[in-house]
DNA sequence: GTATTTAATTGATATTATGTCAATGATATA
DNA sequence: TATATCATTGACATAATATCAATTAAATAC
């Protein structure tokens, strides 16, 4: 249906304008040159029109979520570590302007939040499944919780992920992956 | 002023029980037994009124960033940041209600994600000058770079924090920061 | 080619919340 | 007792939402 396809990209330019919050649905329609009662016809509301622009995001970011972890030393391990918070970085710039306005809509709608959470979920999941991979192969501290330090790296990754895409880090990508990673596979701590 | 308290007093009620969002002046000034102006007198907005209902906790979160770190020996630091991660999310749970509202509130409104996120900060800073202190007690690798790395932590910290608040981590409170302290001082794998 | 049904579009309407402000009421001071 | 100051009020203008009966357009039948 071409008028929710013209409504999608008004939606798209409004919320890039103007944000999550600010935006409304009378200017979505002025956008979409439709009367005001034609996005509510083909969306429940503004959270569920975000909703459907931000499906692709959902499905990059779990496609980055499913990545294979199958490393035989810790080396490679550490390795694709870094490659693994490079890309779910790099995924996030990729759509800058869209990841920050869905911050915003994280915050503020049930909808959204719900979708964001999903990837947590799935992320979350996969780490611990890769934990508990390289704990079996002996690599790992078997005393370690799976699912608490999965859920712990997860949201170290997503955060600093948020900072960097609103600029509040300054550092490169590579050295953040880098030190994310250091932590992760070696600890703080010197000597045991 | 009685009138300003009472405001407070009820706003708190109001907010507990609806939440941030679904909380309106009208309910709150309602609840005080006041007309509906009157809380716009005492209060900019209905964020600046949460606002002074989350300074006590916000005082509290200070304290707990602010707490002495000077271990000697690696084992000492890996007890204190276990109480230290204890104490922040104790803190939290000591006002679990409220923290509640108060998550919603930080992604809703500026003034709220103003304050948490000098919170933050302060957090941050205090955990780069601990590390800093580690690093150059030879303590902790010198490779890490210590800005990136206090984020990282903090983040872990606060999020976990969050899933605790909402019920969304089973396990008890010692267990969490036993395991997040170790990932953080000794790192996932084992044997460099 | 016209009539009829079905689908798409519309904007006026009811609702709900916000923030402002002129007017009123209460209290203290001269 | 008069007057000045301060506190309180609720009616009002504004802005956004979601709904829905009415209109317009398109597709199908005859």
């Amino acid at each position: 249906m071409q008028t929710r396809l013209n409504l999608l990209h008004a939606g798209k330019v409004i919320f890039l304008k103007e944000g999550f919050q600010k935006a409304t649905m009378t200017e979505i329609n002025k956008q979409a040159n439709t009367g005001y009662g034609t996005a509510y016809v083909y969306f429940k509301n503004k959270d569920e029109l975000f909703g459907e622009l931000m499906e692709n995001i959902v499905e990059k970011m779990y496609e980055v979520a499913s990545l294979p972890f199958e490393p035989k030393t810790s080396e490679e391990a550490f390795e694709q570590i870094k490659t693994q918070v490079r890309l779910f970085i790099q995924a996030a710039l990729d759509e800058q302007e869209m990841m920050k306005v869905l911050k915003e809509a994280i915050g503020v709608s049930e909808i959204v939040e719900g979708k964001w959470s999903q990837i947590r979920t799935r992320f979350i999941a996969g780490i611990i499944k890769d934990i508990t991979f390289v704990q079996e192969a002996g690599m790992a501290n078997k005393e370690i919780e799976a699912s608490l330090i999965a859920r712990g790296w997860y949201y170290m990754n997503e955060q600093v992920m948020w900072d960097i895409l609103l600029g509040e880090v300054a550092e490169d990508l590579n050295r953040v992956a880098e030190n994310l990673a250091l932590l992760y596979t070696r600890g703080l701590y010197v000597g045991k």
